[in-house]
DNA sequence: ATATAAATTATAATTATTCTAAACTGTTGA
DNA sequence: TCAACAGTTTAGAATAATTATAATTTATAT
């Protein structure tokens, strides 16, 4: 558990204002066990049920890309029409439940030597991502 | 180069109706050398150029996720709020290069060895897709 | 040919996201 | 301390990709 004065520290030194609004964003992103995998929405939803004024949803936007601008977020891709951010902002890579519509970490036991050969002549590497889309292994009852 | 003849024996086979709007955009996608990886607006764009006759948007639409349901298209996942297609549906992976918004196909040996040792309990993997992202390599010029 | 189901189409609706511009707030330094 | 200024929040409008609707048209089987 972080205390308030460590967001606001944390905040600073990146440059952004520490408003009550971001420090709630900190605290329901970071104040957490767990990596924390999310949409906008779920986002926006986690704020509202544990606020009593609300933080508006333009606000949660703006929070959330500043804070992924910052490298305090990750921006994952699904093949999906939302984004999905990730806390873990280490290196690694997911699962996607498509039965759940749920991003699950991969332990760094699960992919072994993945190892990019080669590259396009007079690119950078900028990220290399893993995704293992799995669903239900029940038959399909027809 | 298909024949006419193959993509209404194709379509028929599996219980779609070769309409001319059909036969026109599998000349578009699977008439070429190359796979093509493309959006929506891609295609729309492709196809009028071709044609004096235009196909409806819904159409594109309808006939893109009909294909993507028979196997003869791939969907891949880019962060982005665009969907985009694969014309090479064999199991491969993609850099994509985020200067010009483009999907290039990795060969074979630009990956060494993907295996993923674990799965989550009760799912079965429906596809493992890496992508790669690149930009240029340049300085920024601040 | 006719009946029927499938497909096409224009257009409206939906949804995630970004933009706008006015009001508000945190910080700085006189 | 407190005014000035830049940074932030906000409601609401705009945008853009996609999906839904429902009327018309087309393909196919009898
Ligand atoms: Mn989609
Ligand atoms: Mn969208
Ligand atoms: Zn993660
Ligand atoms: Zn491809």
């Amino acid at each position: 558990m972080l205390k308030n004065s460590e967001f606001i520290d944390k905040l600073r030194s990146s440059g952004l204002r520490p408003t009550k609004q971001r420090l709630k964003i900190c605290e329901v992103l970071f104040n957490r066990d767990k990596t924390f995998h999310f949409t906008i929405n779920d986002l926006a939803k986690n704020i509202s049920e544990q606020l009593n004024e609300k933080i508006s949803l333009a606000t949660v936007y703006n929070t959330v890309h500043a804070f992924k601008n910052k490298g305090y977020l990750k921006e994952i891709s699904i093949n999906s029409d939302k984004s999905y951010f990730d806390t873990n902002i280490t290196n690694h890579h997911h699962f996607f439940d498509e039965d759940s519509n749920e991003l699950i970490d991969c332990d760094e036991d699960v992919i072994e030597n993945l190892n990019i050969k080669k590259n396009i002549t007079g690119k950078k590497i900028n990220s290399v991502e893993v995704l293992i889309k799995v669903a239900s292994d029940n038959q399909n009852q027809n």
